[in-house]
DNA sequence: CACGCTATGATAATCAATTATCATACATGG
DNA sequence: CCATGTATGATAATTGATTATCATAGCGTG
């Protein structure tokens, strides 16, 4: 049934309407739990997510040392907060000034990273 | 010979002097290449990180999606760049204004981390 | 319908990082 | 000197993430 998204299709608006930066393995649990949808396998959601990097359509994100995360190419600045309970990563809106008077002498810098770390809405309610 | 240093001290020492995070793979590098020192074996050098984590002398910090770093516990509150050319991490101090206005509403932040990307001065030199 | 192509899924294989093993070396206290 | 316990190094084993394989299914075209 061509009316229906191609799962391909399906990982990049997942990431679309995500509200922050995915792994595949997140991913991949919330494509499956999606009742809507028909099942996917991992290897899909990796070749999705290689194919979306390649095309333009996603950008990864390193925020640990685990694995890696993917947003939507094109989100305006923004920077992540990490939930040490849930483990996932929320895109938080905004930046700051004077990150230049941080450089050193010498230094050259090309773009940055803030990170937070904490609680999620979701977990510091529940907590 | 009690007058020299055990490996374990080697590796604690070689971080407190260091301008940055170092990773397992780095430190070793980094011990092995100093002649005055005796070499050193992998499995004793993430033996070291671990225990000195343990006892609190050194704390992880992880900047990428590849490998930890560590660093000496009780430097006072900095940030990194990480350099594209070389890899390594690079203690950057101070800090910045205003992060608390970044938090979205209901989150709660406990301790941040601002990487800056780009060259290193030796790299920017050599390139 | 047959053909050929792309998408998909299950799973084996790979890879890098880290940890576990095990035997040896070293230092210390009888 | 001997017994014992810790430190060390080489290397095997494990682990988690990611990629490669391979067979199948679905689709469009002649």
């Amino acid at each position: 049934m061509s009316e229906n998204k191609s799962k391909h299709q399906q990982v990049i608006e997942a990431l679309a309407v995500a509200d922050g930066p995915m792994s595949a393995n997140e991913l991949w649990e919330h494509l499956r739990s999606n009742p809507s949808l028909n099942s996917i396998g991992i290897a899909t959601v990796y070749r999705s997510l290689k194919k979306g990097v390649e095309e333009g359509e996603l950008v990864p994100v390193e925020l640990e040392s685990g694995s890696v995360r993917y947003e939507s190419s094109g989100l305006q600045h923004h920077h992540h907060l990490l939930c040490s309970t849930c483990s996932r990563a929320y895109d938080v809106e905004g930046c700051v000034k004077n990150l230049d008077k941080l450089l050193p002498q010498g230094f050259e810098m090309t773009r940055h990273e803030i990170l937070l770390y904490g609680l999620c809405a979701d977990c510091k309610m529940a907590g």
